[in-house]
DNA sequence: AGTTATTGCTTCGAATTCGAAGCGATGTGA
DNA sequence: TCACATCGCTTCGAATTCGAAGCAATAACT
């Protein structure tokens, strides 16, 4: 880094081993879901809060997941076409699609999760303590729900007035 | 989770806080790079390093940032058209490229570094207290070169014999 | 009710991504 | 020195990504 930054070095030494851990940890975990379940990341991470709530909107899945709403669209209709998963209107909503896991990808998720867990068991539990392991989740736990809450950077004061 | 994990609670819920807390920070830090600085993050973390080193080769640089050397082709040519950086054939190595940052890269990155930090500080550091700073930075630096020392799962034992 | 926003999703086009294949340059073993 | 493997990078094609624009259903305001 250079001499512009007027970020506390142990911040910004924090912070990029942060991003680099994660993505070194998702390249692995990448390889792994490709290999043993034909997936991709994306997919998992649908496929698995699917099999957490059985069946959620296309808005709900793309929020929990961190996605644009199109790219979910198109990930969707993959996992359709793959009889992973199903769509169908909302009863309550007409405008809502509401996704539902088949059997078949409940069948899948149980097959490629132990492996999955192996491996990230492996490159990030194995180097922790016990106690680590709770700093971790707990600042990490702590950090997400406040960028949650957080007002997305230009929370467009919704024009006043009038 | 359905009931094949065999992982315990807490590890998963650390795993999946942490996941969900970097992919936020990262949405939001690219919306920070691409409003002040036209740049995506991959470009970002390449000015970056690029900043800190002056000179780097192309795989030294895709090493980096955790990138697919074809994938780092291509933001080369990006980067080198925009004149921030400079490519060239390496003296020592005819093979080896050269990427090397401009006058106008590294200003770009004075430009771009301060709001970068404001976000991270914002969203990462803010809820952190001094403490939770220090663990976080040696857990992941624990674990970040953990990763790079492990051999990358399929660590092909070099057809030995003979 | 009758506009007028807002919401939920999809379609579209452009940009980005990766792996496989290909190219010269470099190293290695005989 | 002569093959032959390896290395560093680029090219290629296919897949994935996003945001903007569009469409239909719902909510909000009057």
């Amino acid at each position: 880094m250079p001499e512009t930054d007027a970020l506390h070095p142990t911040q910004l030494g924090t912070y990029f081993a942060l991003m680099e851990a994660v993505s070194l940890l998702q390249h692995a975990v990448e390889q792994q879901l490709r290999a043993e379940g034909d997936l991709s990341y994306v997919q998992f991470q649908l496929l698995a809060r699917l099999a957490d709530a059985r069946q959620l909107t296309m808005t709900e899945l793309a929020d929990g997941v961190v996605y644009s709403r199109s790219g979910l669209t198109y990930q969707a209709s993959l996992l359709e076409r793959a009889g992973l998963v199903t769509r169908g209107p909302s009863p309550d909503d007409e405008r809502a699609t509401l996704v539902t896991i088949t059997d078949g990808g409940l069948a899948l998720v149980g097959r490629v999760l132990p492996g999955h867990i192996e491996v990230v068991r492996r490159l990030l539990f194995n180097p922790l303590t016990e106690e680590d392991l709770h700093d971790l989740g707990d600042i990490m736990t702590r950090v997400r729900n406040h960028m949650r809450a957080e007002p997305p950077r230009s929370a467009a004061p919704r024009k006043s007035r009038k």
